[in-house]
DNA sequence: TGAAATGTTGGGGCG
DNA sequence: ACGCCCCAACATTTC
């Protein structure tokens, strides 16, 4: 019986989970035979720029990590994924769950296919604390707000890690090389990119840290973007490097760190939110959460776009932001919070183009997080900020970026102002300009918009969908 | 996980 | 000593 067992080749469908511990459905593919593992490069999924450089390293490293054993492939998933099972005998398919509206769809076609053809297809949670369905209101309807989703969720201690399987391979089917799925760019624009260490054991590293250096402060210390105070696991989360498991045990671990420690955590369960939201309203990536918002009055002023995206909007702290998204494929969030109050009720601009920009440029792109935090930030999502918070880019420079330090660093244009005008250039004597080498409108521009005008725009724009 | 506007209080300067 | 004004500091309300 064991015999048979072992003679068994079952496939272990890689996806967002590109690793080898707490990998529920390796572990369970690994005890039912040898294990072809298999990652596909479906173009109907598509990812942004950022996120392709970054899954080109991660394969790379999973490769590695499977001893050359990882076979890839390019295309529909389920073709790819029959033409598989035809030069095999293959007994069984094995994944973890992804919860987008696109992937449960075909998901859902290629497990009927599948199983009534004659190969069980088995899926696990490997990417998600508690299943969707497993925190419903008590008439069996999603939440809409955070606290007490997540005060439900928490009630069930989320289930603990398990180990890397002892892997028996199946012989190699796919030749296929990462550099053939081509994700890495013509134009080299990654070089700032290259300090992330990519892969299970950096994301385990990256981890460490944090535990270590960072969470000790975490609840004040990770609203100063110079201060490295926040875990920045969101792009190994979003692989699945690092399972969120993995991540809160080890966390809960540290008792010692007191509130600091729920802090955390309840950003893991934000996560978790954002996750229920795209699952039971599938058009969260793109459709208001709030319809009352679909009449709202966006602008389009594609040079104020442009302004934006370029880190020129004259507002030093918003400029930081983009600029460190554009040359590090991160932002902290608390500057992620400023930029888009900026895009969104500064510049009236539809967060649709803010969501566009951040899939494309961030290492941590996730269909979920990042419409939740967009819908959230322009006041249509769930639990959203309410349309009168609109953060002045001034004082919240001021406030978490006291020492200006944040700002140097990605606005080296600014880094010889003194910190009196740091926040606002325009404001200095020209003088000092002169001595800063600050040519304002040419080396660093004026502001594209006045804030307080721009402020009130906002405000009456925003009373056209306020509830009375 | 906001900021501005408006209201209140109390100490100090001053006639 | 007293009343008045000013205004900073803090609190509350409003957007």
């Amino acid at each position: 019986m064991v015999l048979s067992l072992k003679n068994k080749t079952v496939i272990f469908w890689f996806r967002q989970d590109l690793r080898l511990s707490d990998n529920p459905g390796l572990v369970e593919a690994s005890k039912s035979g040898r294990v072809l593992p298999v990652f596909i490069y479906d173009p109907r999924f598509q990812i942004g720029a950022a996120s392709k450089w970054w899954l080109h390293h991660s394969l790379n490293r999973l490769n590695e990590s499977l001893n050359g054993n990882l076979n890839i492939y390019y295309g529909d998933s389920l073709q790819v994924l029959k033409k598989i099972s035809k030069e095999y005998p293959v007994s069984e398919i094995y994944w973890n769950r992804l919860y987008e509206p696109l992937r449960i769809e075909q998901d859902t076609i290629i497990k009927s296919h599948f199983n009534s053809h004659g190969t069980k297809s088995i899926s696990f949670n490997g990417s998600l604390l508690w299943e969707p369905w497993e925190t419903l209101k008590k008439d069996q309807t999603p939440y809409k707000v955070f606290t007490p989703f997540y005060k439900n969720a928490a009630l069930k201690s989320p289930r603990f890690p398990v180990e890397a399987p002892d892997l028996n391979f199946a012989q190699k089917n796919s030749f296929m090389a990462v550099d053939e799925l081509k994700l890495l760019p013509e134009i080299p624009w990654y070089k700032g990119m290259e300090s992330w260490g990519i892969g299970e054991k950096a994301a385990h590293e990256v981890l460490k840290v944090f535990l270590d250096e960072g969470m000790a402060d975490y609840k004040q210390g990770r609203n100063y973007p110079a201060q490295k105070k926040v875990s920045r696991l969101s792009p190994y989360l979003h692989f699945g490097e690092i399972s969120p498991n993995q991540v809160w045990h080890a966390a809960s671990f540290r008792k010692d760190l007191g509130e600091n420690l729920d802090t955390f955590l309840t950003e893991l369960g934000w996560r978790e939110f954002a996750h229920s939201l795209l699952y039971y309203f599938p058009k969260f990536d793109r459709e208001n959460f709030q319809e009352k918002f679909n009449d709202f009055p966006w602008g389009d002023n594609a040079q104020y776009l442009s302004a934006w995206q370029n880190g020129k909007t004259g507002y030093p702290i918003v400029d930081a932001g983009m600029r460190e998204l554009w040359s590090t494929g991160y932002m902290h969030n608390r500057v992620r919070m400023i930029v888009g109050s900026f895009l969104v009720k500064n510049l009236l601009i539809h967060w649709h183009h803010g969501k566009d920009w951040f899939w494309d440029c961030l290492v941590d792109a996730d269909l979920a997080n990042n419409s939740a935090g967009w819908q959230w930030i322009a006041g249509c999502g769930a639990d959203a900020a309410p349309y009168f918070r609109i953060f002045n880019p001034i004082l919240q420079g001021e406030k978490f970026d006291p020492d200006g330090e944040y700002i140097r660093k990605f606005l080296p244009e600014l880094s010889k102002l003194p910190l009196k005008y740091l926040f606002t250039p325009w404001e200095a004597p020209d003088y000092i300009l002169k001595s800063a080498d600050i040519k304002l409108g040419q080396n660093y521009p004026l502001p594209i918009v006045d804030f307080n005008a721009s402020r009130k725009q906002a405000l009456s724009a925003y009373a056209s969908v306020k509830i009375i």
